[in-house]
DNA sequence: TTTAGCACTCGGTCCAAGTGAGTGCTAACA
DNA sequence: TGTTAGCACTCACTTGGACCGAGTGCTAAA
């Protein structure tokens, strides 16, 4: 519905504003390569674009600024995803190479270049473990009443659980509990554990175990956690050179935010694959509001596991963000799926 | 050295330059309760006592605040540390409730408490991992040529690090490797477990496993992780309330340090026992300068385990910080001991 | 339909005057 | 001799007016 000039000139703001974080004036768009038409004649199809909603102006002898819609329409319509170039891939290929580190640290890597890559922040969320089953459960004891559970998944995630162990028991009751576990609980998702506690393995130990109701107490403990996905930041800071951060109230609201985990997590979760991007007001909470957030999705040989996000300003170099995303989120579901494919 | 009416008007002035963050006036001084003398006689003192280096003037027709020589006068020579309320130590109380909870989640949560009771940022290390002993190693096969290995510490910390699994390895194979070392390691120091690996294991190893070399690699990654002591903030933007921090700029480099968890580690690190107050510039790093940190120790049976601390502006409650600091350091050493003392 | 021209708007900067909290110094007082 | 009242002085901060300039909307001509 817009006319090729009218989206030459909204994208013409939108890359000025993006640039310099100031509101453009009919003037420095006309002086723009590809721009032949005057000033006079800009600011004629400013005007419509700004009774259309695409544009605002701060006050009335300023320049514009893309409004909110008129960033969605250049996300949803004009919007081309800028490639990497070669030294970037050679990068990103580079933190695969050290080939058996952790998952957690190849997730935490991922935060770091992804936010060195856009120069924004970057939040990324660890395997959403409902998906994963489980691999071997151990119990080690460590002081006379006490032991750690140790939790193994499919995709060689470690979680750690310090339980109180029932008075009386010997190395030997606690290696055969383990055994039952372990023999009934492999490849069980994380999700069904608790259920299966209470129904299966409920009635296998009543038959085997001398005592019953501490045991029982003790697995308890022991799935007691909730299997919260972790949040990886990286490049918090990057926010803060931005403009629009130069108030330290509004810094104050956004990072409170970052040291809830849990909304975090809530926030950027994305149950379907693909990319999501979210702009200024579209997030669900007002610190937010100035913000973009771009999220992309992992996973393991097509199971959905954790996501990847960018977190800039309204005034954010979408494409830029969104080739890099896309890359890399597609990049990481490659090598993540060709090392944990062989699962058993 | 001091006259007792100078020790009162620089105690005075810290205690309303702390609370309110403006220079003082001879004026408020005398104002106080327990002041008896006219403005133009604390005019004089204050005079002295800038001359002394105990106070200094922002400009000339300001009041004076505190310099970091008065601030450390105070400390050394008139502190008097302010002592918990019933309620404050119910609620440190209640964090040691739920029992069994993880030793890491015991550390995270004594730092969210300590900056809500100081309403500071607090800094917390977790275990300095040289000084614990092996407990147990696990081995967890996850696909075919990898497996996860689990290191368990006597305090009940778990690491778990993934390493590759030479070719044609069965369970049990990986079953005898894994006994020998438990047989070998345990009780052995973190720090040392890679060089009883290079010496005792590797002569043991070679007598009973068929493909030596490959297991000595295997071996070389599950040890390689160097054990580094996590660090937890709590309240980081509790400092973005002082008006010291309205500078975003200074905002940013404060949080650039926090997000390099290793210098802070370093820095705060405290060797021996005990309570330490540095204030600005005794700080190591620059964006520390209006920064006054103050840390304790924890441990568990004697054996130093971590650190405890508090970062706020020089401005700071001194009196207050130190004694949550000392009483909060003591109460963990006494619950942490009495959990884990039995070991063995 | 496009453009040149022009009056107008309005935030930002500069400057001068005024204000007030605070100081240092001096002289008088107890 | 230590303390205090008085007074001139300093200086950051606020206020308001003048000015500047980037940018606009409208109108009329090309």
């Amino acid at each position: 519905m817009l006319t090729e000039r009218q989206l030459l000139i909204l994208k013409a703001i939108i890359d000025d504003y993006v640039c310099h974080a100031e509101p453009v004036g009919s003037r420095s768009v006309s002086k723009r390569e590809d721009m032949n038409f005057s000033p006079a004649t800009i600011r004629n199809e400013m005007a419509d674009l700004e009774e259309l909603g695409f544009l605002e102006k701060p006050h009335s002898s300023a320049g514009r600024i893309p409004s909110q819609k008129g960033y969605r329409y250049f996300v949803d319509h004009m919007l081309s995803p800028t490639m990497l170039t070669k030294n970037e891939v050679a990068d990103i290929r580079l933190m695969y190479e050290e080939q058996f580190v952790e998952f957690e640290k190849l997730i935490q890597q991922s935060a770091k270049i992804l936010s060195s890559l856009t120069s924004y922040t970057s939040i990324v969320l660890g395997p959403e473990l409902f998906e994963s089953t489980l691999k071997q459960i151990q119990l080690v004891p460590i002081s006379k009443d006490s032991a750690v559970a140790i939790i193994v998944t499919d995709t060689g995630h470690v979680e750690n659980q310090t339980v109180t162990v029932p008075g009386g028991f010997d190395v030997r009751e606690i290696e055969k509990i383990v055994n039952i576990l372990n023999d009934k609980l492999q490849g069980v998702p994380l999700i069904h554990l608790r259920h299966k506690l209470s129904t299966e393995i409920r009635k296998v130990l009543s038959k085997y175990v001398d005592q019953y109701d501490q045991t029982m107490e003790m697995l308890n403990q022991m799935f007691r956690q909730s299997h919260n996905e972790k949040v990886f930041y990286a490049g918090k800071t990057n926010i803060l050179t931005q403009p629009e951060f130069n108030d330290v109230n509004r810094v104050r609201d956004l990072f409170n935010i970052f040291e809830e985990d849990q909304l975090i997590s809530k926030h950027f979760r994305s149950e379907q694959h693909g990319m999501k991007i979210k702009i200024g007001e579209e997030n669900e909470f007002a610190p937010f509001d100035d913000c973009s957030i771009i999220t992309a999705t992992y996973s393991i040989d097509g199971k959905h596991l954790g996501t990847v996000g960018v977190l800039g300003p309204t005034r954010m170099e979408y494409q830029r963000v969104v080739g890099v995303l896309d890359f890399f989120s597609k990049d990481l579901t490659k090598v993540l799926t060709k090392r944990y494919q062989n699962n058993n």
